[in-house]
RNA sequence: GGAGAGGUAUCGAAGCGGUCAUAACGGGGCUGACUCGAAAUCAGUUUGGGCGCAAGUCCACGUGGGUUCGAAUCCCACCCUCUCCGCCA
C-alpha cells in the first residue's frame, strides 16, 4: 500500500510505476482514486461540521433542562433529531467513499526502487552474481528422492497413506541432516547478531489478514476447524504480525531477527504439488530473517540479508547465484526482491532456494508499524525478509552437490558437530 | 471444562448518562531550576489518527450493534486478558 498524499502530488509517478510493472491496466485506478478522495474528503468535512453541530446542541440541551427550561430543551431536540438524520445520510457516503479507495489502494502497487530491471515478466529476471564453480559430475546424480530412498532416508509411499501427497517422513542420518541444518542455520545467524525467536505456528484470522491478500489466504492458510487459528505459511506471518499496530522507539531499531518455524500450505493454483519430491509441499520448516528498521537503512539491509543466504550456502559447499526479479515479477507489495538460488547438478542448472525481499514502508503501513523518534516525529518502518533455509528444498541441492559416485554423501565440516562428528552418510 | 474478576493514555488507576477525555490521582519519560555533578526537591511538559491554508474541527474508553437530544457510563452480541479449581504435555 502506498501512501495517498502519492496520488494525491504526484499522481505522474504512481502512474509510471505502474506502466514499469506492465500493469497498464491499473492505471485508471490513480484517477479514480484521485476522484473518489476528492469526494470522500468533502464528506468528510460537511459530516464533521455535522457532528460538531450535534455535540454543541446536545450539550445546550443538558443546561436547558438543568435549568428547568422544558420547551427550549424539547425545540433544541427536535433540531439535533434533523441533524442525526441529515448526518446518517453522509456518514453512509463516508464510510461506502472509504472502502472504494481502501479497495483500490491495496491494488496499486508499491514504488518500485530505481534499480529493479524492468521486465514483463520472470523470463526478464537478472543474474546478479554466482558463487562457486557449478561442477557437472562425469556421473549420473539421481533424481533427490531416489538418493534419499537408497539411504533409507525417506518414505514417501507411507506419508501418502497417512497424510496424502505433498507429506514426508524423513528418517535416520537424512532426518538428522535435516534437524543439523537448522541448528547450523540458527547458529549461523545467531553469530551474525540476530536474535532468535521461535513464534507462535498458529495466528489468527485478523492477522492473517493483516499481513495477506484474501486471494493468498484462500490458497495458502490451513484453518483449524471451530476456532479462530490458522497454521501459519512462514514466521514472518507471526514475526511481523508481532509489531501490528504498534509504535517503536526509534532506539530500539533495527530489529534483526531470525526465526525458526514450520510451514504449511496448501499450494492451491497454478503449481499444486505437481512437483514430485520433496521440492513443493505441504508442511516443511524454515529457518526465516526478518528485520524491522528506519527507512534509510533498509537499502544495506537488502544486501546483507541477501549476503548471509549466499555465505551460508557457500559454507556448505553449494554454488549459487543470485537472481534479481524484475519490476513485472515483483509482487505489489514488494520496492525489491532478490532470489537466491541452488545449482543442480542432475539439472544442470540453478533452482529457487529463498527469496529475499525489500517490502520498503507498503507492509508497515498496512499494518501501521511506526516509529517514534526522540524528538516525536513518526514514520513508518521499512520491513525485510529473506530466507535463510528451508531444509527439504535445500536437502535437494545438498545432496546433488555432495553425492560421491559410490552413493555416499559428503558431510561439510561445519555441520559435522551437529551430526555426531559423522563425515559421511553411507 | 467449572467459577470469578477485568479490558480507559507509556504504566497503574479514577470516572459509571451532559458541567474533567485538552482523561482526576499516582508512577515513568522529557525540559528547566537548585547542584561541582548526582540524588532528593520544585516548576513546566507528555495519546494516537483524520480533515482543513488557517482559525479550528472530527474520530478513538476491547470490537460490533442498539437505546438516547446526548453513551466510557444503560442494553445486546462477540473478542481478549487475568485469578482459582479441574485436566494435561
Amino acid at each position: 500500500m502506498i501512501d495517498i498524499n502519492l496520488i494525491r502530488n504526484q499522481p505522474e509517478l504512481v502512474r509510471e510505476n505502474i506502466k514499469k510493472k506492465f500493469q497498464d491496466a491499473k492505471l485508471p485506478l490513480v484517477d479514480e482514486v484521485i476522484d473518489l478522495d476528492l469526494r470522500y474528503r468533502a464528506a468528510i468535512q460537511q459530516a464533521d461540521s455535522l457532528r460538531s453541530k450535534r455535540r454543541t446542541i446536545s450539550k445546550q440541551i443538558g443546561k436547558l433542562i438543568g435549568q428547568g427550561k422544558q420547551e427550549e430543551a424539547e425545540e433544541a431536540k427536535a433540531e439535533v433529531t434533523a441533524i442525526v438524520s441529515e448526518l446518517a445520510d453522509i456518514e453512509a457516503m463516508e464510510g461506502q467513499l472509504q472502502e472504494q479507495i481502501r479497495e483500490r489502494m491495496l491494488l496499486i502497487p508499491q514504488i518500485i526502487d530505481p534499480t529493479v530491471p524492468l521486465g514483463p515478466d520472470d523470463t526478464h529476471n537478472v543474474e546478479i552474481e554466482r558463487f562457486g564453480e557449478p561442477v557437472v559430475p562425469d556421473f549420473e546424480i539421481p533424481y533427490h528422492v531416489d538418493i534419499m530412498e537408497r539411504l533409507r532416508g525417506i518414505d514417501l509411499d507411507a506419508a501418502r497413506k497417512v497424510s496424502g501427497n505433498g507429506f514426508y517422513y524423513l528418517t535416520g542420518d537424512i532426518a538428522r541432516l535435516h534437524s543439523a541444518i537448522l541448528s547450523y542455520s540458527r547458529d549461523f545467524m545467531i553469530d551474525r547478531g540476530f536474535t532468535y525467536v521461535i513464534p507462535p505456528f498458529m495466528i489468527r484470522g485478523e492477522v492473517v489478514s493483516g499481513v495477506m491478500s484474501f486471494a493468498e489466504m484462500e490458497n495458502m492458510m490451513y484453518k483449524i476447524e471451530g476456532e479462530d487459528l490458522y497454521l501459519i505459511g512462514t514466521s514472518e506471518h507471526s514475526m511481523i504480525g508481532r509489531f501490528i499496530d504498534t509504535i517503536l522507539d526509534a532506539d530500539e531499531l533495527p530489529y534483526t531477527l531470525t526465526s525458526y518455524s514450520p510451514c504449511f500450505r496448501k499450494e492451491v493454483g497454478a503449481h499444486g504439488i505437481e512437483e514430485r519430491g520433496v521440492y513443493r509441499i505441504h508442511q516443511f520448516e524454515k529457518q526465516e530473517m526478518i528485520v524491522v528498521c528506519k527507512p534509510e537503512e533498509s537499502p544495506m539491509w537488502f544486501g546483507r540479508l541477501a549476503q548471509n543466504t549466499v555465505d551460508f550456502f557457500r559454507t556448505l559447499d553449494i554454488p549459487v547465484r543470485t537472481l534479481e526479479c524484475c519490476s513485472g515479477d515483483l509482487a505489489d507489495l514488494k520496492v525489491k526482491s532478490l532470489d537466491v538460488e541452488g545449482w543442480s547438478p542432475r539439472q544442470q542448472k540453478y533452482f529457487e532456494v529463498g527469496s529475499c525481499s525489500n517490502l520498503g514502508d507498503a507492509q508497515a503501513r498496512r499494518l501501521q508499524i511506526r516509529v517514534k523518534e526522540k524528538d516525536g516525529t513518526r514514520y513508518f518502518a521499512h520491513t525485510l525478509n529473506n530466507t535463510c533455509v528451508a531444509p527439504p528444498r535445500m536437502l535437494i541441492a545438498f545432496l546433488e552437490n555432495n553425492l560421491w559416485e559410490d552413493g555416499t554423501v559428503r558431510i561439510p565440516e561445519v555441520l559435522r558437530p551437529y551430526m555426531g562428528g559423522k563425515e559421511l552418510i553411507v
